[in-house]
DNA sequence: ATAGGGTTATCT
DNA sequence: AGATAACCCTAT
C-alpha cells in the first residue's frame, strides 16, 4: 500500500533546526504552528518533529560508523550472572542546594593553571557526560552545531558581532579539569567520543568555510577564533551544569546573548 | 502536549 | 542481515 514512509527533505530539516534554535528543543506545537515553518512542515506532526530531532542528535554523536554501541537491553533476563555493571556514576550531587539560581554560581576562585590542552579536556569531559546522559549529550553536541552555525549566520547578517567576552573562562576550566580527573584518566570511550567531538567541530569549520566563502577569507579566521572561545565557554558551562544537575537549560544557554 | 519505547520500512 | 530513518503507541 501507499505508505512508502515521507523521507524529509533538506527544508523541512531546516526548519526544524531553525525552529529548535529559535523556541527551544521540547516547544514542536510551537515550532509546528509558527507561521514561518508552518508551510513547511504542514505535513508534519509534532511528534514528527520530536523523532526528527531526535534521529538528528542521536546520529549526530553516535558516531557515523564506528562504535556500534547498542543499548544493552536484555528483556530476557536469562541465567547470565554477568551483570558487570560498571556504570560510572558521574560525580553529580543531584541533592544539591535546590533553589540555586543559576546566575551566581560563583565558584572557587582557585584558577590557574589555563593548561595547554583545554579543548582536550572539553572533549573529554564530553566523553565522561555521554556515559551518564547518553542521549542528552547529543543533543548538547547537536545544540553546539546549531549554536555555531546560527551564530555564523547571525555575525554576517548583521557584520556587527560583538567580540566575546571570556570572563570565566579559567575558573570553568579548573573546575572542570578537577571533576574531569577525578572521573578518568585515560579511557579509550573517551577518546572517542572526544574524536567525535572534533569531527563535529570540523563538520562546523568547514561549513563556516563554505559560509563565509563569499566574505573575507582574513576576517574569516578571526571569527573562527572566537567561534571556538565561545564554544569552549559554552562546552564548559553545558558540563557543569549538566554536573550539577541541572537537566538541560540548554534553552536557556541558547537564548543567552554571548 | 511532550518524552520515551517499540515497530516497520528503506538503504547498504 | 545490520543499521538508519520514519512512524505509531503509550505514559506522564
Amino acid at each position: 500500500m501507499g505508505a512508502p514512509k515521507q523521507k524529509w527533505t533538506s527544508e523541512e530539516e531546516e526548519a526544524l533546526r531553525r525552529g529548535v534554535l529559535k523556541h527551544g528543543a521540547g516547544k514542536w506545537r510551537t515550532i509546528q504552528k509558527d507561521p514561518e515553518f508552518s508551510p513547511v512542515l504542514s505535513s508534519r506532526s509534532n511528534i514528527d518533529l520530536k523523532d526528527k530531532w531526535r534521529n538528528l542528535s542521536f546520529s549526530a554523536s553516535g558516531l557515523g560508523s564506528r562504535d556500534k554501541q547498542r543499548v544493552p537491553r536484555p528483556k530476557a533476563p536469562s541465567s547470565s550472572p554477568s551483570p558487570s555493571p560498571q556504570l560510572l556514576l558521574l560525580s553529580a550531587p543531584n541533592n544539591v542546594a535546590e533553589a540555586s539560581p543559576p546566575e551566581d554560581c560563583e565558584k572557587s576562585p582557585q584558577d590557574d593553571k589555563t593548561p595547554s590542552p583545554k579543548f582536550s579536556m572539553i572533549l573529554e569531559a564530553l566523553g565522561e557526560l555521554k556515559e551518564p546522559n547518553g542521549s542528552e549529550v547529543a543533543t548538547i553536541c547537536n545544540f553546539i552545531e546549531i549554536d555555531k552555525s546560527y551564530k555564523l549566520t547571525d555575525s554576517y547578517a548583521k557584520r556587527a558581532l560583538a567580540p566575546m567576552k571570556d570572563p570565566s573562562l579559567k575558573k570553568k576550566d579548573s573546575a572542570k579539569s578537577s571533576k574531569a580527573a577525578k572521573g578518568l584518566g585515560q579511557s579509550s570511550p573517551a577518546l572517542d567520543a572526544a574524536e567525535a567531538a572534533a569531527m563535529k567541530v570540523a563538520d562546523a569549520e568547514a561549513k563556516s568555510h563554505l559560509a563565509n566563502e563569499h566574505m573575507m577569507e582574513v576576517e574569516r579566521i578571526g571569527k573562527m577564533a572566537e567561534e571556538t572561545e565561545s564554544l569552549l565557554e559554552l562546552a564548559s558551562e553545558l558540563y557543569e551544569r549538566c554536573s550539577r544537575g541541572e537537566a538541560l537549560t540548554i534553552l536557556q544557554v541558547a537564548h543567552r546573548e554571548f
